[in-house]
DNA sequence: AGGAATCTTTGAAAAAATTCACAAATTAAA
DNA sequence: TTTAATTTGTGAATTTTTTCAAAGATTCCT
């Protein structure tokens, strides 16, 4: 019975295996079992299978699962069959590194906008990426009909920026203020949080019985 | 029954709390009951109570919980009452941004050596951190006695970089690469996946039912 | 002071996620 | 062809996490 509902945690993992047929497929390999991805991606076997049966028999017993029907399935899952423009909203310094981090290579994104405040910068280009005045930003991602969002503007406009996002529509926003932002319930958010994580890790760390821990 | 055992998802809310602790302090607040604290953070606030009381009878019936007193107690439980030096291995894109992210402010950490294998910047000082090469890692992670990497390095040599921050005694691994590092049962790694997280997001768009999602 | 309102603490229930463990199907080897 | 070795798919058990709901404590108002 496919698809009726992804748990949550499931839907979380299916990019990390994604990637990992990707890179089997990249390396010509044609079938993979279940043991040798928990090995890879560091997930019990047991919740690899678990999370692929969500999605009817993916696999062949005996045998595993065949790595470039598995990676088509999953391109169309995760809709990575289709280029997604995104904007980038705040381009300090974070910002400026996602502008070039190479989202585009595995991911199938662009970011295909940016906006800031600072003068110097609007109206140029960036990595290929024009950067328009916050001014224009509703404007722009009208136009463009962008629905995702990349939000790194300092935590003290968080708030307000996010209000004017909803107002044109966007429908997720990948959130790297601290700030925990309020949304109507039709949009997604989702939080990225550096301080957290140190200090996540920090505070786990001499409670020794460690391993993985998922970001 | 305080501190005998923590649940994962309880530790990795810590940081969330102490934060807007922080702020209600520095606004002057007195009191904050889980009720505020939940419209704030956006987590449940039975889920809150239940995180505190896994420490003790923090709060006061009636009351609601005292600000001051709840930052003391999770500063010295997150050990933010000391500095911790970590440091950064690969100053590309993101090592560079993250050299530059104000983790010092409100996290009490600070970057204390950064390598890379570039020469260009190797022997200089970046934002005030001083830019080792590759070679001399080993020794100066020795020396300064860091216990906790960022590791921003390409995807191809994540793990043999990590064989060598294992040897020489690390503890904790922030990885922001995309790969799943192997590391002995001591060591942790918190794993931050930009990649993912975009993806992530464009997966649980048209599922509407949203809101929030934890990174 | 008395009574209503507030708010924590915490058993217990519910929900979600993980893991066990084995039958069923397939492949590989002898 | 027969046997041994793999490996999935999945009920069931377990563990973890969240949520409910009510007793107990305190504050606030009149």
């Amino acid at each position: 019975m496919p698809n009726t509902k992804i748990p949550h945690a499931t839907a979380k993992r299916l990019p990390i295996y994604y990637r990992y047929l990707h890179f089997l497929s990249d390396a010509g390999k044609k079938r993979v079992s279940s043991t040798e991805l928990a090995d890879a991606v560091k997930v019990d076997s047991a919740t690899i299978r678990r999370d692929f049966s969500y999605f009817g028999a993916l696999g062949k017993r005996g045998y595993g699962y065949d790595v470039n029907s598995l990676l088509s399935f999953f391109r169309k899952t995760l809709k990575q069959d289709k280029l997604t423009n995104v904007a980038l909203i705040g381009v300090g310094n974070l910002g400026h590194a996602l502008l070039n981090y190479n989202f585009h290579q595995s991911n199938n994104v662009r970011i295909s906008a940016a906006f800031d405040i600072n003068e110097d910068i609007t109206g140029t280009i960036q990595s290929g990426v024009p950067i328009y005045h916050m001014n224009d930003m509703k404007e722009q991602l009208t136009v463009q009909q962008i629905k995702i969002v990349i939000l790194t503007v300092p935590a003290s406009v968080a708030q307000k920026v996010t209000n004017e996002l909803v107002e044109v529509g966007i429908k997720g926003i990948l959130n790297f203020t601290p700030m925990r932002i309020t949304v109507p319930n039709t949009v997604r958010v989702q939080n990225v949080d550096l301080t957290n994580e140190l200090q996540t890790l920090i505070y786990f760390l001499d409670k020794f019985g460690s391993h993985d821990t998922e970001a």
